[in-house]
DNA sequence: TGTCATGTAGACAGGTCTGTCTACTTAAAG
DNA sequence: CTTTAAGTAGACAGACCTGTCTACATGACA
């Protein structure tokens, strides 16, 4: 999940393409609030007027870019686990190698909900669908002995969630992936045992 | 942990003690980048002159805010504690009483370091004492046939910083809570067996 | 050939933000 | 009595914010 700052061909992308890309840069790695239009227009190279005839208004490149960015996350997220084994194991390595990452600021819808949350309604629902869908991939990651897989899977989406914080604030983020793997170990087996 | 809204009496609390107690306040439910000072001294019924000679910025206030909250919050949640028993079980009750509330708007740590944690490393070291105590409080609760109580005490609290970012996004926290007492008698049994 | 979507440059209005300033008041403390 | 800390009201500078505006250019397509 490595996020491509720009500037961005222009050959490659369209205006709007340009504008997302830039957008999704520079609101993850300065927050939606600290970045404003005229940053994001100047490094898109694009003008003021294209870019309003693309979005009615700030607000509507937040919602797009949050879109965009669970499309990509999603996707990145599912491969990754595909290649460390596509079991309850995969889940660390794939986030140590998010983790990983130089500009890494923790969850772009953890964010974009404390930043705005109490604001718009319908960043909550984003940012709700978002784990619903995290949930649900770690759904199919659950062994078939575990009684409730539903329920695990939302014990572990907890989890993550808090080592995504954890990561977010702590210097190195090797201890919380330990942490990690061995309280999903613990969880396995006890849910195993039942 | 309630937290008092505005206006406070001019007898029973000095410019300061109003200045951050609106702060507090305004700051928790809007977010620190929505809250602009002037607004703030207004609502704290106090002029500019008087704040800037109290604060010699914004940033000052806002860490200022973020110890008060710390001190405040740390106290709340372990008297909390202690009413419901003083062990591992008493924490869902805690945390229900917390989210329970009507201005409930998740962990102020967390928020701000969604905010501001790119632009300011102070931030960032304000989060990780916060974070550092919360698992200093619960390692007192965890039973001593426990092995690693250190190893056990930061898997809860991952858990509960989990917890509190999906009662934030969510409508109704009850699910959420039962996913948490579920998650912590899981781990207590797998953690007491070895 | 004409229409329409998409692009360009840059000025502008109206608002908000932080932080500074002058000038005056009040109350406590030494 | 005098000094000092802490308060008042409100104007102001300079920056940044979003969103609108005029006027022109280009290329695809009917």
């Amino acid at each position: 999940m490595k996020i491509q700052r720009p500037p961005f061909n222009k050959d490659a992308f369209s205006a709007r393409e340009r504008l997302i890309l830039t957008a999704q840069y520079l609101f993850y790695q300065n927050g939606v609030r600290a970045t404003g239009i005229d940053r994001i227009i100047s490094e898109a190279q694009v003008t003021k007027v294209t870019f309003y005839r693309h979005f009615p208004s700030k607000h509507a490149l937040i919602c797009a870019y949050l879109d965009y960015r669970h499309e990509a996350w999603m996707t990145w997220f599912k491969a990754s686990l595909t290649t460390n084994g596509d079991n309850l194991n995969a889940l660390t390595p794939t986030l140590g190698e998010w983790f990983a990452n130089e500009g890494f600021r923790g969850c772009a819808f953890i964010n974009g909900l404390s930043e705005l949350g109490g604001e718009f309604n319908d960043i909550r629902v984003i940012t709700h669908r978002h784990k619903k869908d995290m949930t649900d991939t770690i759904k199919h990651l659950v062994p078939s002995n575990v009684a409730s897989k539903q329920q695990f899977a939302e014990t572990v989406t907890m989890l993550v969630d808090g080592a995504i914080i954890r990561a977010q604030h702590e210097e190195h983020y090797k201890d919380t992936l330990h942490a990690l793997q061995h309280a999903i170990t613990q969880l396995k087996h006890s849910a195993q045992d039942q």
